[in-house]
RNA sequence: GGCGGGGUAGCUCAGCUGGUGAGAGCGCAGGAUUCAUAACCCUGAGGUCGCGGGUUCAAGUCCCGCCCCCGCUACCA
């Protein structure tokens, strides 16, 4: 059985989790839920990343200790990955005494491999950013001042830190590169990180003294690992690593980010891991943003919405549905209430709800039980064709990371569904030749039947109520399943819509009405 | 500035190595139908394929120039 290790990045618990969180959680959880019902011997790893001076500042400024105030935010994020059905199989936290000691041996084995190294860091520091700045990003100012690029004071500081010799891998990440052109994808990201190699790589500071909320650096006290060694060894961690047997899960099969860190997937990771001589992920797919009209959200443009307050009102499948359909996987996406309420409408109630609804209740009409099957004739054959390529092209979709291209594939054929209803019309071939009728109702029937075991990835929760309706044993719906043919007279229940119409929320008294 | 990607119907986008009248979905208009969630089905309107040159029997599809948009260009994650 083939083995399917996916993770999603781990999440920063400093704010509340946004439309992008859940993005990249659904996405991921549709990749894990397609495995699973393929066949395949999945781990699913997501969860949070809650070391690093943002946190041990906000913590302060809230008067509690860094850990229960990650214990506050992190609550919100499990809730968040509860609430949108997200199957993952650990929801990791950096703060996990087993991460630590991931973390830990794997800082050892680069160590050992003679990677690591005692040096100063210095640099133009912003007391007011947080942040280092480079020479030439710093402004004297008329009267002398030295600023960064966001106008703030800096000063020159110097810190003792621990180095990773990143640049010795410059030429074993651009083979990487050339001998594995899938390890980053899209491939324009590829792209962007050979350029950003051959530029040639300069060692990475990789510890910190100035704060202490992160893993101990083993045998060097007053030192935490820089947030990245910590961040990306949870991988690792969720393999099991560093306790026997966890190659079993490891190297991972597929790191799902956003495009804003594949830098730090692309490059750092692989480093950290060849220098630890520990195998490499097989690949690392970065996705796109989704914006809100255009923009990215934030609160000063006051367009931050919850995504769980969008899953409330619109059903979390039909949500889901909207992000795994909507935008193409790797491209920046566009939500909109409109965008939903158009897509959901097309889609859902018109297309696929209203296909079950037409279909079930005129086989109830009939009987109430899965009619048997008539003669196939032309339309049919085509019909089954199409049915039969559908599994393949959602493979493949998986394979490419393109949940998109798989719900396209499917409406596709729901589409093809309802042109063969209208074409066959069961309604009046009811009246001249009933188990025609009933032929073209049982045909339907397999296709949404078929549809529905392919949208179960997607939306989890709606396709198991069709399937239910149509009467699918629930040791029956894995994709190997897919040419099991429902059972000829047993009884249906009564059919119930699927996917009502949905309507944007009522707008909150808008502001600007005569600006 | 350097490197890379992109500008095609109102919207989101397909259009591989140049070749039958430039496409899809949504939206819009009309029609048909009534099994069904005012849904499904059919038809139609709508495009100087960013701009200007050039190569070619033939160019969204190749070449040159220009305009605009986006990404990357290391230690906040």
């Amino acid at each position: 059985m083939s083995r399917y290790y996916v993770t999603t990045a781990i999440n920063y618990p400093n704010g509340a989790p946004h439309i992008g969180h859940a993005y990249e959680a659904v996405a991921t959880d549709w990749l894990a839920r397609f495995a699973r019902l393929d066949g395949r011997d999945v781990r699913f790893l997501t969860g949070t990343d809650e070391h690093g001076l943002k946190i041990a500042q906000a913590a302060r400024a809230a008067g509690i200790d860094p850990r229960r105030y990650v214990d506050g935010m992190v609550e919100r994020f499990v809730a968040m990955a509860d609430r949108l059905a997200i199957s993952r199989d650990r929801f990791i936290r950096t703060t996990d005494p087993d991460h630590v000691r991931a973390a830990q041996a794997l800082w050892q084995r680069m160590a050992d491999a003679g990677d690591l190294y005692l040096d100063r860091y210095a640099g133009w520091y912003s007391v007011r950013d947080e942040a280092f700045y480079a020479e030439e990003e710093t402004i004297v100012q008329p009267d002398g001042t030295r600023v960064g690029p966001t106008g703030t004071p800096v000063a020159w500081m110097e810190e003792e830190s621990w180095f990773f010799r990143l640049s010795r891998f410059t030429e074993p990440l651009l083979d990487l590169y050339a001998r594995q052109p899938e390890f980053v994808q899209p491939a324009s990201r590829l792209n962007e990180m050979r350029a950003f190699v051959e530029r040639g790589l300069k060692d990475l500071s990789v510890s910190r003294t100035s704060f202490d909320w992160g893993v101990p650096v083993p045998g060097a006290p007053g030192h935490v690992m820089y947030v990245w060694v910590d961040a990306l060894s949870n991988y690792l961690t969720g393999a099991g690593f560093p306790e026997s047997g966890y190659e079993r899960w490891w190297p991972a099969d597929l790191h799902v980010i956003g495009k804003d860190i594949v830098r730090f997937h692309a490059v750092y990771w692989p480093a950290f891991l060849m220098s630890a001589g520990l195998p490499l992920p097989a690949r690392i797919f970065g996705h796109g943003f989704v914006l809100y009209r255009g923009e990215k959200m934030s609160k000063s443009a006051g367009n931050v919405v919850e995504p769980l307050a969008l899953a409330e009102h619109y059903g979390v499948d039909p949500f889901r549905f909207f992000l795994l359909r909507a935008i193409a996987f790797g491209q920046d996406g566009e939500w909109s209430h409109e965008a939903i309420v158009a897509r959901v409408n097309a889609e859902l109630a018109n297309d696929l709800g209203n296909l079950a609804q037409r279909t079930l209740s005129m086989i109830a009409k009939a009987g109430g039980r899965v009619p048997a099957h008539g003669e196939a004739g032309p339309q049919e054959k085509a019909l089954a064709e199409r049915a039969g390529a559908l599994l393949s092209t959602c493979r493949a979709a998986h394979a490419a990371v393109r949940p998109d291209l798989a719900l396209e594939a499917i409406m596709d054929m729901v589409g093809h569904l309802n042109l063969y209803l209208s074409e066959r019309a069961p309604w009046s071939l009811r009246k001249t030749d009933p188990a025609a009728a009933d032929g073209v109702l049982r045909h339907a029937a397999e296709g949404i039947r078929r549809c529905a075991i392919l949208l179960q990835p997607a939306m989890p929760e709606r396709m198991a109520r069709l399937l239910d309706l149509l009467g699918v044993p629930e040791d029956r719906r894995e994709f190997k399943d897919l040419d099991t043919d429902l059972q000829t007279g047993a009884e249906l229940p009564a059919p119930v819509g699927l996917f009502p119409r949905v309507e944007p929320p009522q707008p909150e008294r808008e502001t600007s009405q005569a600006v």
